[in-house]
RNA sequence: GGCCCCGUGGUGUAGCGGUUUAACACACUGCCCUGUCAAGGCAGAGAUCGCCGGUUCGAAUCCGGUCGGGGUCGCCA
């Protein structure tokens, strides 16, 4: 080693031995005879003095050195002069007094502040990404993730879950998201996909009798990345034979909470999970994976606004769609041009519009309002006793903003859902230290596709109907709810699972309703189903997203925070400057020809 | 594919039609300095304002396009 100690570990204790440090220049201070050095490495931080009275051809080199140099360090660590100590430093006490310096390899001066945490252009943080690691914020990111993993590892292995490897190049499924392709050379014009899950391999593994499966899996989805998306992603893919929801659900829930306690002790977790089924949470939230940090649910007005002579409520009603909101505590002070910047927040999500009802005043019951409290651009469609209604659904009281929106089921939910977590974000409503894990049930086994006129599954097309609803799953699929669990967070999705169908009979029926033909069902999902024929045990699992778990349990709202080398929202490298073109002869070897875009 | 925001020395920002020879902080270079720890002092170098085009007597500043980054809707079983 060209070290004997790492510079964060020198203490007291140490006073009186000669020590080698080796690390990077952190910061240099040179007061033209005395010389100090911040020497850093994977452990910390020492200081180094350089005397050039006892070390002279030390105190030589280090007037030549700069920051991010690497250099080694031999010297005596010595309790710093009284008064010199620095409090802000675990090494504080202490100092190496410099007897000799190599310099083992200089640096450019770095593009951008290696030694504070200041903010810079993320292109250039990836660009320069080797840099960007070495300062705290990303580097503590790494290690926790890396705690996290092993804690992971740990703890299934305790539990007999045996981590087993599936391959990487695999076959390309329909449905889903776009696959990355890999083509063959030795079959030419055929090609492998990348992996978006494990799902039927770990599958097969129960099939095989494994009973109990993990992997720390790499998934790969060509679609566009966002904040927390990227275009690979690492899950903990983990399935179970012989269990229902309530183990799956039970060791998942063991497992965060442990996590949580264990690795991030500052944060809090609510014990035990809350649990809503999917229609409750889109009753409630609007959405499948709700920020339960805070209140602020909505309530249906649909039979209010049916009531009501305004023509915007009443066109939406005729056409099948909702009326719903929620209160914006303390709001009703809200100018209007915050309002206004509310409606546009909507309708950049898809909304229509925004109703906003203030009921103004201060204290006072709800009883007492009166019509010259309610500011509404809907007020003369409103009677008082309607606003009233209104605000006891949403539980509004004198104060505050009811936000109402008015729309098709879907995107009116989804608008008021960001609203809701905007609003819980501006009004600081989310304590950054609580953890509001959640489970979500009972979601839907098929979804309408109306564009393309057909069925598609919600979730994925191997999880079980929950009992009694196989019967509807011809006659009516949007009836029929799955076994099918998400795990929530914060206003996160953070894993997904469900049961799966251990027979063959069923899963043909479910992808005959997706519309599969039965040659699709015979290229792409054989295996699967011929393996049903042999014996599968009743399986089930949950697949939770370490890149999404870490950025909750790091606190950033950002997955390229904490992946070390991610790509950006083109899906671009900027470090390896990737995708690249290739040489003429690999494309010749893989038989393809690029055909020029336009 | 749509929408929104951003792009000025190495970094982060200011300037938002002429008074700018584009300002400030930090970094960088040189000199001074024996106890600093975001060391300090003095001096200096460094950007034609992402790119292309247009409007104008005049553009970093206005307009259009384009490229790149970020956010988001679509998409993501």
């Amino acid at each position: 080693m060209l070290k004997s100690i790492a510079c964060g570990d020198v203490r007291a204790s140490n006073i009186g031995q000669t020590v080698t440090l080796a690390g990077w220049v952190h910061r240099r201070r040179d007061h033209g005879n005395l010389v100090f050095i911040d020497l850093r490495d994977s452990g910390g931080i020492v200081q180094v003095v350089f005397n050039p009275e006892t070390a002279p051809d030390a105190h030589a080199a280090a007037e030549d050195v700069r920051n991010e140099w690497v250099i080694q360090v031999t010297g005596e660590v010595t309790k710093r002069p009284p008064g010199t100590e620095n409090p802000n430093l675990p090494t504080g006490d202490i100092e190496v007094a410099a007897a000799g310096a190599v310099v083992l390899n200089p640096s450019k001066t770095p593009p951008f502040y290696v030694n504070e945490q200041s903010d810079v252009e993320e292109l250039l943080r990836l660009q320069f990404r080797y840099l960007d690691l070495r300062r705290p914020a990303m580097r503590e990111a790494i290690v926790l993730r890396h705690r996290v993993v092993k804690y992971i590892r740990d703890f299934l292995d305790r539990r007999g879950f045996l981590e087993i490897e599936t391959p990487i190049l695999i076959k390309s499924t329909p449905e889903g998201a776009r696959d990355y392709l890999v083509p063959s050379r030795l079959h030419p014009g055929r090609f492998y996909a990348l992996p978006q899950s494990p799902q039927q391999l770990k599958q097969l593994l129960m099939v095989a009798g494994f009973e109990r499966y993990f992997q720390i899996a790499r998934c790969f989805r060509d679609e566009d990345p966002r904040a927390d998306r990227q275009p690979e992603h690492t899950q903990l893919d983990l399935e179970m034979s012989f269990v229902d929801e309530e183990d799956v659900l039970a060791l998942a829930e063991e497992l965060f909470t442990a996590v949580v306690e264990e690795l991030v002790p500052d944060k809090a977790v609510i014990k035990p999970f809350p649990r809503l089924t999917y229609a409750e949470s889109m009753a409630r939230f609007g959405t499948d994976k709700p920020d339960l940090r805070f209140g602020l649910e909505m309530a249906d007005l649909s039979d209010i606004a049916a009531s009501t002579d305004f023509q915007v409520f009443r066109s939406v009603l005729e056409r099948g769609g909702i009326v719903k909101g929620f209160r914006a505590p303390g709001c009703a002070s809200y100018s209007r041009r915050e309002v206004d910047g509310l409606v546009e927040f909507v309708k950049s999500r898809g909304a229509q519009g925004l109703v906003s009802i203030a009921l103004m005043g201060e204290g006072g019951s709800l009883e007492e309002l009166g019509q010259d409290q309610v500011r509404s651009s809907a007020a003369r469609f409103l009677s008082l006793d309607q606003v009233k209604e209104i605000a006891r659904r949403t539980e509004a009281g004198i104060g505050d903003l009811v936000l109402i929106i008015a729309g098709p089921s879907k995107s009116t939910n989804l608008a008021l859902s960001l609203l809701r977590h905007e609003m819980g974000r501006r009004l600081g409503l989310g304590d950054p230290n609580l953890l509001a894990f959640a489970f979500v049930t009972d979601f839907p086994l098929f979804e309408r596709n109306e564009e393309e006129e057909r069925w598609d599954a919600m979730h994925h097309a191997f999880s079980m109907p929950k009992e009694g609803h196989e019967k509807l799953i011809e006659s009516d699929p949007g009836a029929v709810v799955g076994r099918i669990y998400d795990i929530v967070c914060n206003g996160e999705e953070l894993a997904s699972g469900s049961i799966r169908n251990h027979k063959r009979e069923l899963q043909e029926r479910i992808f005959k309703v997706l519309g599969y033909t039965h040659d699709e069902v015979d290229a792409r999902f054989n295996q699967l189903l011929t393996a049903l024929d042999y014996g599968a045990p009743p399986h089930g699992g949950i697949a939770p997203g370490i890149d999404r778990l870490m950025m909750i349990l790091y606190g950033r709202e950002n997955i390229r925070d904490v992946i070390a080398f991610p790509k950006t929202q083109s899906g671009f490298d900027p470090l390896f400057e990737a995708p690249a073109e290739v040489e003429q002869s690999q494309l010749d070897e893989l038989h393809i020809r690029v055909v020029p875009e336009g």
